[in-house]
DNA sequence: TATGAATGAGTCTTCATTCAT
DNA sequence: CATGAATGAAGACTCATTCAT
């Protein structure tokens, strides 16, 4: 590349950055292949999916899978985390709102089922790798957020008094999972009764 | 059991058997071992921990394993269905008491933690095969049980009305992946109160 | 035993022994049951046939195999040398007619498929162990009888003149496995007219 | 071929191609010798031999092999279309000369002796599996090859009337058999005597 | 002695990872 | 950088052989 196009860069991160900057337009395009692809297949089959079908499926070769994530692992984490981000950004914006109920619209936006959570139900859910051991700062993000809105729905007396941030995080992954067992065919409206029935659990008596 | 009725159950084992009935003494004493091993390495580990980990453990060769369970799957299945079997026997103790709220009563044994359950979690929280496709008289049983306490819970008005039996199942599998989110080393008191917030919204608003 | 039946050993060798004499009458018949089983078997499947296979169709358990014929080749050639004992034996007679083409019978007797003959066809085609080096002398016996007939058919002129009682052994396990080439159903008309062909070679020009 | 004729191959390999168009120079050299090696242990010790001997021998690692013959069976299957191969073309060019004798010439080709020729009548003689299953093409282009060249020799009167191609062909994998028979070390000019022998039986008598 | 359960070395196959093209 | 072939350490499963009942 000549000198003349140093004006590109700068300009890049509009949209919030993975660990993708300075990279190639072709390189980005393909590590965004690799994650969505992974997102999906993860949520679908599970971990066990092989890389080799993940690197199929999205179009490139393996070694590029790879160069982008260097081990399995790395890519459970990355599917993990770009997930995370966008609830801690969702949960952000609903903080701005000021609806003392907020924590119930962020729970329910989590569990609101539909193929763009899948891969947090299966990460989160499998419990096959534990999160907050792997990247404690995009857990600890949720966490914190999920903490700020509990706090003011229990001001507003819309929650009950006797549970945590935790205890919340560890209810939102039961209702993954019972989602998840009432098959993949059960549909928008029973995914939503279960998850309701299991928020409504932390309701005050 | 009084002692005046002994003609009944002498040569029975006290415990209902598996499918080891007609086995030799020793046979049957591996094939105990390697299913009580692998229910707590499947619960500890997930279901990928290698059939050669639980015949060591078990302190048989991996030959044996395959003699008693010809096929990993089917050790999961004989893992899942052992416990179920249990669950179904309990629940059929809760029926004979006449209690309206014995529903609660399995439920909350059902998740109560402990190794004892873990393997459940495990097997039906992980939902990395489906139970209802591989057993499905052990799993129809279950549900059988829980429709039959459901059906009393509803008549006492202590459950609300509009939920069927397959969501109490499907939210006894949250109850379980919830547990398990909350992390090994979270305590029975813990567990017990994550269980108890998640069956709350089981009950009458 | 009581020393009152001294007298029923040295009646017995009426039958060509093979390595059973000495044993119990039950244990006789288990030997024999398990070798029959095997010629059938090998012949139908290749020596490939697991043992715990040929224990169940002969009715008795692995152990009993292993204490008849303490390893596989054993087996092998136990199974051999019993059809050669008696290809030997049928030469031997053949040799004491005085018939000049009673090579040819002897031959074709050998060809003559049947399953009586599958086992000898399998242990022989196959070739996936060496008879002449496994037992030396029962393969040299049957390579003696040979011999006899063909001196005899040659100086008899009904043979041709360059080919030794090696080759003949060789072109009779060719013509085995011409036959079983020709297929399991081809029928014992169609096999002997192919056995026919092959041994043609051997008349002189 | 004389240098007058150089348009007419300049861009086709020598050899006939097998399933290997397209690959990149490195996986084609594995490839082939996987497939050497392959021929080469299969003819020596039969069909058991350990894939993983034969990556050791072709100097590659075990999933190589894999990668080119996801199955064991598929490796045999490519051993003996390729040597099928080679002798239909061989028939092919014979067929062009005009020789009625043809027929003679190809079978005796086929079963000269020398490592060439071995895989050939381990895969055809062993018979562990059948060709005419496994790969009916190649297998029925075969006898069809030979089918042309009976007829031809039938018309010219060199060959016997009451023989079929299949029996040819049956025929043909005895004499493989017996050549195998006669030993590794018989020399190649002892197994041209016999496979002579057993081929003079196809002439009128 | 017969049985059949147990053993464990060995087999085929998969797949995360590396590396030549 | 991308590709996809090669690697090789496991993993599930088989089966000849041994040994307790």
């Amino acid at each position: 590349m000549s000198s003349r196009t140093p004006d590109r860069t700068p300009a890049e991160p509009v949209t919030p950055p993975g660990d993708d900057r300075g990279l190639r337009a072709d390189a980005r395009r393909n590590r965004e292949r690799v994650l969505r692809t992974a997102q999906r297949l993860f949520a679908a089959h599970g971990l066990g999916v092989p890389l080799d079908e993940i690197a199929r499926r999205a179009g490139v070769g393996p070694g590029t899978v790879h160069r982008h994530f260097p081990t399995k692992e790395a890519l459970y984490l990355a599917v993990a985390i770009d997930r995370i981000r966008r609830l801690v950004a969702e949960g952000e914006a609903l903080a701005g709102t000021g609806d003392p109920a907020a924590l119930f619209t962020l729970l329910s936006r989590m569990t609101a089922s539909g193929a763009e959570n899948a891969a947090v139900k299966s990460a989160l859910a499998a419990a096959e790798f534990d999160l907050r051991d792997a990247a404690p700062d995009a857990a600890a993000d949720l966490t914190h957020q999920v903490a700020r809105l509990l706090d003011r729905a229990r001001r507003a007396g819309v929650v009950r008094h006797d549970v945590t941030a935790d205890e919340v995080m560890a209810i939102v992954a039961g209702a993954f999972a019972a989602i998840r067992h009432a098959g993949e065919d059960a549909g928008q409206e029973r995914s939503a009764h279960i998850a309701g029935i299991i928020l409504d659990g932390l309701r005050p008596r």
